[in-house]
DNA sequence: GTACTTAGGATAACATTGCAACTAACTAAG
DNA sequence: CTTAGTTAGTTGCAATGTTATCCTAAGTAC
């Protein structure tokens, strides 16, 4: 058995930042220049080093890494997993906790070079194990979209049952029946309509506006049974 | 900008390892008593330091920290999630990986006092966020029993199928019905029938003994809908 | 052999899902 | 002002999936 002074040796911790958003139909991921080495400029996940002076938590070093880097601050933002090992980064053994958050596009503000948002089908070469990462993420919200109401997060503040299903079929990556998808959220029981119509769009029904109630703000509902699709 | 020698400060980091199994149909963790400072003595999850040195990645710290403090290796050992915080630890600001493992009563030695099994429904005071992050680790394996293969891995090597439901039901804690486990448990396909009964019991038709097939030794079988109670 | 007990399977009652057809509410064109 | 076109939202039914009940199978105990 060792001596006394017995503390963890060198290690790097950091938190990354999976964003997703639907851009254009499409699900992207925010990317941002790397402004020092290692992959100095290179397009990456938003990350920083965990500061135990400044962090409570690691969950409010995400944040704050989002916040500081991006500019943003989202009500969801959740813990996917904690990558770790002697060989993703070229400084050392590294070990990094990645959250995960979605926001409707108006909330993602992106200044042409500096930071980008690649849509998850086409990805540029990404540095560490980003690209793993991602990955994962991208499962881990498919997974949750199945009986959950996660997708809202994607939506603003008010949407019409039609705008969030597309947003659904978009994360799923296939239709939904409208009939069962109707019930489900219904079931979910989240939202609320708000009086007055969405009438803008033009040459047909108007369709109802409805918004997350309070009580789902900051919490997913769930459902036992998921949305299925037509296959 | 700070000047160029940002590196993290002083971190604690280390692994937790939440350990499920049955015992007198009760599941129950494994707790040893805290050789050192803090909480010298008292029960609480295996851990240990992350060492860099020594680990490829966290999920050996994991395994290492399971073989060397308990004497267990587990084909099962799943990362939950990351626990974090300023005033966890008393030591400081500190960073844990926990992860989860499932096994056979049988595979787990315990030798009286140092390493115990508590049963989850009357688990000791414990120290850290421990009972936190147990909490946490039954609401996960809860959760996955009702879709995936999971529970098998509280089987040993051959298990009848009254047997593997029984252990089903009290992880879940409500009766299954009969005919929608079996045919969820077909439709999961991962089981092969060893030829030759178990008539070991007694006064009764004795039941087909199963195997685990080798495809599924290391990888969960999942099925979209859950299993669902009868309430 | 007869009674008893649990394994396993068939069948019927019930619930959920998906399709298609229908009505509703608007705009635009003539 | 009427008609055609478009999408919103609903209703009923058919198909599919799930749960409950009952029946048969195969052993032990006496």
């Amino acid at each position: 058995m060792p001596g006394k002074s017995e503390t963890t040796p060198r290690l790097i911790c950091t938190v990354d930042v999976v964003l997703l958003t639907l851009r254009d139909a499409a699900l992207s991921v925010l990317l941002q220049r790397r402004e020092r080495d290692p992959f100095a400029n290179v397009l990456a996940l938003p990350g920083g080093y965990v500061r135990p002076d400044e962090d409570a938590d690691v969950a409010q070093a995400a944040a704050r890494v989002l916040r500081d880097k991006a500019g943003i601050i989202s009500p969801y933002l959740e813990q996917l997993a904690t990558f770790s090992g002697r060989t993703r980064d070229p400084r050392g053994w590294s070990l990094s906790v990645v959250y995960s958050a979605l926001l409707p596009l108006d909330a993602v503000p992106v200044d042409g070079d500096h930071t980008v948002l690649a849509p998850v089908g086409k990805l540029p070469r990404l540095p560490f194990d980003h690209a793993a990462i991602i990955e994962q993420a991208l499962d881990r919200v498919r997974t949750k979209s199945q009986y959950s109401s996660l997708p809202v997060y994607l939506c603003g503040e008010r949407f019409t049952l039609p705008q969030l299903q597309l947003v659904y079929e978009t994360v799923l990556g296939e239709p939904i029946n409208k009939v069962s998808f109707r019930r489900k959220v219904d079931e979910l029981g989240m939202l609320e309509p708000i009086e007055g119509a969405l009438s803008t769009g033009g040459a047909h029904r108007p369709a109802q506006l409805y918004r997350l109630r309070k009580d789902f703000r900051h919490a997913l509902s769930t459902s036992g049974r998921g949305l299925n699709s037509r296959d």
